[in-house]
DNA sequence: CGGTGGACCTGCTGGC
DNA sequence: TGCCAGCAGGTCCACC
């Protein structure tokens, strides 16, 4: 579920709450996501400050005072929450910070799709989830004469071309769907026979397409909460996926939707050219 | 190396 | 009304 937007989002409320927070106590209730829960080492936070909260692809990054970082990814169904002292944890609600102020920062994730990781600093790079990751779509980094020079004579789908984090990170499947169509690019298109002009296309979308939805908040589809527990709006601003029959904004033939990837696909069959 | 398909996990829903 | 196959925002690994 959360894709670059979301969990940017939950990152900029976190930043607002938790620099100068000590974590007081640490509650899991549950002994694995996608891999274990650190139990140990999350401990060894315990009366550790927190000095900030950064963002690098999906993955969130919340910095400790003695150079521990603790590496969260939401994977599909991942909520961060700022729970009361007094607000009982959930069937799902895995992993408690509790810190200095009495609140506690509470992981939940149905799926159990998530990971949890306390990582040195200066082995960040080093973490095999984090040292093979593309730039970030944000960044200059991220341009035509890159996407272009790295897609040529590559036979993969576009769609699966920019949800490969190798390639560009923080795309996932509903951002895929909403800049392929912005951008007027069949999903299933071979990435390598784009010109570099339609690169550029795409390029400029993907970076829009993310700017809007970290403006409104990202997009809720059912379990992706802001900290405050508040939906994000950019799910009224989807115009293809989710809308498989609903008609085309722009020429109001019905949205098609198919499998790429082993994943759903919206798509505009007239206005979205091979 | 590139590409594909299944596995991981739980809950919700659409169609019969 | 009730049941269950199918599907869900993401990786990750085995296999061709």
């Amino acid at each position: 579920m959360p894709e670059l937007p979301e969990v940017e989002t939950v990152a900029a409320a976190l930043r607002i709450h938790l620099p100068g927070r000590e974590i007081t106590r640490v509650t899991a209730r549950c002994d694995r996501l996608r891999r274990p829960i650190p139990l140990e080492a999350l401990q060894n936070l315990i009366n550790k400050a927190i000095v900030g909260v950064r963002r690098r692809a999906k993955y969130l990054l919340i910095d400790m005072s003695d150079g521990e970082i603790l590496v969260i990814h939401l994977g599909m169904t991942g909520t961060l929450r700022l729970a009361g002292r007094d607000e009982s944890a959930g069937r799902h609600d895995h992993l408690d910070l509790e810190l200095d102020d009495g609140r506690s920062l509470r992981y939940r994730d149905p799926r159990k799709f998530g990971l949890i990781m306390v990582v040195r600093a200066q082995a960040l790079g080093e973490v095999a989830e984090l040292g093979a990751l593309a730039p970030e779509p944000l960044s200059p980094e991220f341009s035509a004469d890159y996407f272009y020079n790295l897609s040529r004579k590559r036979t993969t789908a576009v769609k699966n071309f920019i949800m490969d984090q190798r390639r560009v990170v923080g795309v996932g499947n509903i951002y895929a769907s909403e800049s392929l169509f912005r951008s007027r690019i069949r999903p299933t298109t071979a990435v390598g026979t784009l010109s570099l002009e339609r690169c550029r296309k795409l390029v400029n979308t993907i970076k829009e397409v993310l700017s809007e939805a970290i403006a409104t908040g990202g997009t809720t589809i059912s379990d992706f909460r802001q900290v405050d527990g508040s939906e994000g709006a950019f799910a009224r601003e989807l115009q293809v996926y989710g809308r498989t029959g609903e008609p085309c904004i722009i020429c109001g033939q019905p949205i098609e939707k198919t499998v790429i990837g082993g994943r759903s696909t919206f798509y505009c069959p007239q206005c979205q050219k091979r």
